[in-house]
DNA sequence: TCTTGTTCTTGGTCGGACCATTTGGTAGGA
DNA sequence: TCCTACCAAATGGTCCGACCAAGAACAAGA
């Protein structure tokens, strides 16, 4: 907490040297964040006060104000007026703490990116269903050309996961149905492409894995063959989803994180 | 402008005759949404800075700044130091604003409602598949219990929508996927059982309708015949999704706002 | 024309003040 | 003893005015 106080005093300074100045109020939301998730904070038990975190962190209480809103608008505290901030329950978040939760103090969570790309798959799947069904001819064009990147062998990493991300992004877009294409954005916020093809040796498939499924693909939406494009895609997101586990199983998923300091606010009740 | 001023300015108290006393960031913020969702700022476009916006509306730079934030949150703008708020593209916007994108001003709009409940289907019915996979004793006997609700006709239509609800959340649940069961508690937040029982005979299909197929869905989980449960949960869905849509066809679903005073921020640059 | 440095705009934070609501205790009465 | 009504403290909501820091716009120089 001292600590904290510390990292938070610091916090314009240390990042203006070089990083993006992450506000004082996202680092202790961030902290407070963990904190809720590590479970040492559990449903029911109420926050501090805001006045009492302010003056023992050193901090405004505008600052602490803000970040207990950004929890509050995750659905991870449920601030009344006269009353405080309680904790709420995990599964009545907001679905925007999913990759927080998959990824936390630089470690990832096997089982939770095991039910993230699940819920992914039956999000992509059914947009696929649905683009088969009413995709336009532009749209359909537009997905074509997103099959060839990825048809070609000579691609970079970077382009390869681009086009991938690309190809997901726009087949639910494609549904028609804008709560799926939301959804979809949603839960696809880690591994971000620059990320993916840091990691290239691992995560790349080799191209004659992929190039032959994407034909299949192609052909399956011209043709209308609706369950051959589903089957299609089911491939691609099979192929990639073990590539990905078997990295993380690897253990070489790891990553310092961007700032090596991670104190914690101590436990206040 | 002056409108919301005042409306601003009253928030505190006329709510605080009887309702819950909506706080001002909250009715600005709605108010901005609303003038962003209604295309009156499009992507790109940048919010008025805060102390203008303040200083017109006669109200705090804070509860500005708050009602910003508020908007940050839900991706509908970004926020750069020394940039300002731009709005940002609908479709990148968090799950969160599905519910406003359904109903707003009092009106809902059934092309929203339909691709909502088409994503709430293949949310509930892959949760099926894995809970029918992978409920523990337990939970299938919590699953039960509330299909024996259900499959009870003198029921009270409160408890019915209550019953039914809970047993979309508790599949979810039951399917071990967290993500699963977020994402369909982010698309079940709007129709709250107590509104929908106030427009209870339209909704509520005949019990003889719901009956046989809850009891179908229970045999279907206790001999672990997965198909056959994805089968009866889909007819369930079918049922429902239908009242519902019969229902706004009829032009019945518009409610008059909770606060009639309507009034909108001018468009501004 | 491009680069560099300055200035202005604008968001981020602070501290203090006041109001509104909730909570919990306390006094009074049945 | 128990219940009720009231009061006071705790706590969130709002406002104000000030300052700092990052970004953008602009001006001066190479």
């Amino acid at each position: 907490m001292q600590t904290l106080g510390r990292r938070l005093a610091l916090g314009g300074k240390q990042l203006a040297a070089k990083n993006r100045p992450r506000p004082r109020s996202e680092i202790l939301a961030d902290e407070l964040r963990k904190q809720i998730l590590a479970a040492n904070y559990r449903p029911g038990d109420r926050l501090p006060p805001e006045r009492q975190l302010a003056q023992r962190l050193g901090v405004g209480r505008s600052t602490v104000r803000e970040a207990f809103k950004k929890l509050e608008q995750l659905r991870l505290v449920e601030i009344r007026h006269g009353g405080g901030a309680t904790v709420r329950r995990l599964e009545d978040a907001s679905l925007d703490i999913v990759p927080m939760l998959v990824r936390s103090e630089g470690k990832v969570s096997l089982p939770m990116v095991e039910q993230l790309f699940e819920a992914r798959r039956v999000l992509i799947i059914a947009g696929t269903r649905l683009a088969a069904e009413r995709a336009g001819p532009e749209e359909l064009a537009a997905i074509r050309r997103v099959l060839w990147r990825l048809d070609d062998g000579g691609i970079s990493d970077l382009d390869y996961f681009r086009a991938l991300d690309e190809l997901f992004r726009i087949l639910c877009a494609a549904s028609h149905n804008l709560v799926l294409h939301m959804a979809r954005n949603a839960l696809q916020s880690m591994f971000s492409p620059e990320r993916r093809a840091r990691l290239r040796p691992r995560l790349r498939p080799p191209a004659d894995l992929i190039a032959p499924i994407a034909r299949r693909l192609e052909r399956a939406l011209v043709e209308g063959d609706i369950e051959g494009a589903v089957a299609a895609i089911t491939a691609i997101l099979t192929v990639q989803e073990n590539r990905i586990f078997d990295f993380i199983r690897s253990g070489a998923a790891e990553q310092p994180a961007p700032s090596p300091d991670e104190e914690v606010v101590a436990r206040t009740h």
